[in-house]
DNA sequence: CTGTTTTTGATAGCAATACTATCAAATAAT
DNA sequence: ATTATTTGATAGTATTGCTATCAAAAACAG
């Protein structure tokens, strides 16, 4: 079985019925995905969707119970794929430093999304991550889709990633902060850079993914307490 | 005039009326703040707000255009305030080092807001902040509320705090960056320590406000290029 | 205090959204 | 060939987000 198969079975059960099967499916999932980064997810919705893809609305509610689950399948999906590819750079040969960057790598561009008989670009299921992300777990009943496991594989990309941090600087006391926040960043600051430009320098001195990179190597520097720096500004003290 | 009418002048086109002339006004919008922060956003709407209030849906709409608007209005209000907070402070006779810490203590807890006769207490208004504020620019009609204004308080508290770091350490390429990351992270940070507790560190070795502070000024490091430094990580150059 | 303007309340209605239900036709499985 | 499953087609419902209308109440102006 492959680590793909893995990825998707860990999924399946916010389907009704999985997607990937039948061509119906696998074609709700696609426009699906298209849809939300074209019109954003607010504006789409499960009629527009059928008539894209020439199916009534109710037989896509045979798939999905509804939107917000929908969502919720597509992210788990994306972070799956990540956290994938988080586990092949950690437990490879090469060191903490080579690990970090492969990492970098990996949050600063994206896979694309293999789905049975078709493939979703990278750049579009990318461009639905840094838009709608969010939406999942800023609302009401974070508490509830956490418990039916709706941000295992975020969380699990989350812990593969401090643990990286805590190996490489054991004494760093946020590692799980700092993790999350190089994810959520990588995202925002994308956006930023495209929408709120007065919020961000990345983009402005070279292309956005070399300024992002940069940005988050800085970032690191928080795991390591340089000689004589604590009298600089750490006076809280560590 | 007062710092705080400042504040509300530049705010008051979002709305049709100037809620803070009217009883209904101040009620539409004490208890809308309480209502999202209680159901948040998506599960709030006028009719329940005007069923809360005594008063007609129609009414509301007379005050604010859509639900968007409001949450726009309370935002735009609620960042303006910690702009003004944040001014104060750079204009403050004191050190850099004192000014960044008077900022992190703005940004981790939050001020009361007084509204005509009543008063919106800080918690409940940071509460909303906190689960909310993302959903104001994270919609497909960014751009267009943009040339509005609709983000002009956040993005000038994100330019002080910028400019702060800039003088702080002149040559660091990212203070917007690295400000707007603060400012969105300390929201983040208490979210995930609430609701996806294996996403972060915070509230885990002392309180959620001294793990946060502690946290941030870590991340202040970013700016400084420690002696030697270089060689241990910063192998993309600067 | 009277007439006028503005603001509110009360109710009605409408288009769109987020579903659910039903049943026959097509397809797949045995 | 028969049965079970999946889809299409259509209809319908409750809620949401908003607009329109008009009379009552309140504020204001002379």
């Amino acid at each position: 079985m492959s680590n793909l198969e893995t990825v998707f079975e860990s999924i399946t059960h916010f389907a009704l019925k999985d997607p990937r099967q039948t061509e119906l499916g696998r074609s709700i999932v696609k426009n699906g995905i298209y849809m939300i980064a074209e019109l954003g997810f607010e504006e789409m919705n499960f009629k527009k969707l059928g008539k894209a893809i020439g199916s009534p609305e109710a037989s896509i509610y045979r798939y999905f119970e509804n939107k917000h689950k929908f969502l919720l399948y597509i992210m788990a999906m994306y972070w799956g794929m990540i956290d994938q590819h988080c586990e092949k750079i950690i437990h490879s040969n090469n060191g903490h430093e080579e690990k970090i960057y492969s990492i970098l790598d990996l949050l600063c561009s994206s896979p694309d999304i293999p789905l049975g008989n078709v493939k979703i670009p990278g750049e579009v299921i990318y461009a639905v991550v840094i838009g709608e992300s969010v939406k999942t777990f800023m609302t009401k009943h974070v508490d509830a889709d956490n418990n039916h496991g709706a941000f295992r594989t975020l969380k699990s990309t989350t812990s593969h990633i401090a643990e990286l941090l805590s190996e490489y600087s054991p004494d760093y006391p946020f590692p799980k902060a700092l993790a999350s926040t190089i994810i959520e960043m990588s995202l925002y600051q994308r956006y930023f850079s495209k929408h709120l430009p007065s919020m961000t320098d990345i983009g402005k001195h070279q292309s956005i993914v070399d300024d992002l990179k940069q940005w988050i190597i800085g970032l690191l520097r928080a795991t390591r307490i340089a000689p004589g720096e604590e009298s600089q500004i750490l006076r809280i003290s560590l």
